[in-house]
DNA sequence: GTCTATATGCAGATAGAC
DNA sequence: GTCTATCTGCATATAGAC
């Protein structure tokens, strides 16, 4: 009984926050790794200070280290992060549509709804792929994240090849050539801001549904949202 | 006959030189951006301390401060440069070829040949767009590059579809996708040193073949250099 | 034009209180 | 877990000699 009300009031104190209400461990490292990744991919590593990233987050500067050991090691938990959120979103592409077509275009969709996301994505591995660092666990995410991505696109199109409601192509190739293009995509627009992003995947439909010799006008994109 | 002679004994005495010859403005100029370009598209200019750029040069820290006002100075140079020489470089494709055909396969060339200083042009103009800094020249140089390069194939483009050499497709559109590709494959090739550049230059081929019916197979860039 | 020497400031990182 | 205070080192930038 004692114990137990000692353990009570033990915590109590504990509790009573200051201004950044204490948070237990993992909330506020995912808090930090989530802003760090936003600032990173706008402005670069080198670029971004500890202290923004702790002005930014609403703590201080040595809160950091206490999560991590160093700067670098801040980067490396963003880039795993950042790939580890992309692959959760693949999952959703696992999910078997019933025609390849489908398949196609919620592939495509996809990338046009996490567009933001994979841009910073590329662009921090980008940043990463210029340090002359080299870590085996980061190469070998980024590696995994471009091969799944192919390899989800890859099949599809192999599927409606095989069901004949595709024209044969290379699908291993024809992916690898619309991945890139969307990493293009993604460079620019942040070189050229007023890119017309629906515009381009357009256009990219337009390739696709020629290549791949599909009955009928793709489905166009259209500015905004969604909603009518 | 004595103002000539002393003009040149007054030189004489400039050009003794210590460690790194004296050399005229220019020159020195020239060679520090050139040096600072690479650095700059390889490493971000916030990686690159101004002693990287002296060192490499084989100057002085304080040399770099003599001929540019900042580090930012000699960055806005650096862009300009690289800009300015990329546009030299377009000049060749005005050189007008004989068919449509031939002019789009030196664009396709053109592309191959300056892809690494294209790459480290578009590398360098990423890292710009993500400072916050706003030089409207430099802004300017970098969408006139993008348009120029984009004119030059659209127009050969649109010739071809005139000629009824190629299918017609929309001339613009087309261009810059085309364009958006590369510049994926420019990113991809920095993130995965492994991409095959010839693989995936003829998978744009056969991309652009299709798209404007082009008759035959295109021709097939080989690994390495272009001797036999 | 190029160097030596140096000022200045700030970013990364730590010690230790609470 | 979070903060205050502080050290350290290095990068940018300048002064001034040659």
């Amino acid at each position: 009984m004692d114990k137990i009300a000692k353990s009570q009031v033990q915590k109590k104190p504990a509790i009573r926050g200051k201004r950044p209400a204490r948070k237990t461990p993992s909330i506020r490292k995912e808090e930090l790794v989530t802003i760090a990744f936003d600032l990173f991919s706008e402005r670069h590593v080198a670029s971004v200070t500890i202290k923004d990233i702790a002005r930014e987050t609403g703590v201080n500067t040595a809160l950091i280290y206490y999560y991590f050991e160093n700067k670098e090691d801040l980067f490396g938990a963003v880039i795993e992060f950042a790939i580890n959120r992309a692959f959760e979103n693949f999952r959703k592409l696992h999910e078997q549509h019933l025609s390849p077509l489908d398949d196609l275009n919620a592939w495509i969709n996809n990338n046009i709804e996490e567009f933001e996301s994979i841009r910073k994505l590329v662009q921090i591995s980008l940043d990463y792929s210029r340090t002359q660092k080299s870590i085996p666990a980061i190469e070998r995410s980024i590696r995994q994240f471009y091969d799944e991505e192919v390899r989800i696109l890859s099949n599809c199109i192999r599927k409606g090849i095989a069901e004949k409601t595709f024209k044969p192509v290379d699908a291993d190739e024809f992916s690898r050539f619309i991945s890139t293009y969307l990493d293009g995509l993604m460079v620019h627009s942040t070189i050229l801001p007023e890119t017309d992003l629906d515009r381009s995947v357009n256009q990219l439909r337009a390739v696709i549904w020629t290549m791949l010799g599909i009955e009928g006008t793709p489905p166009q994109s259209r500015q905004g949202s969604a909603t009518p």
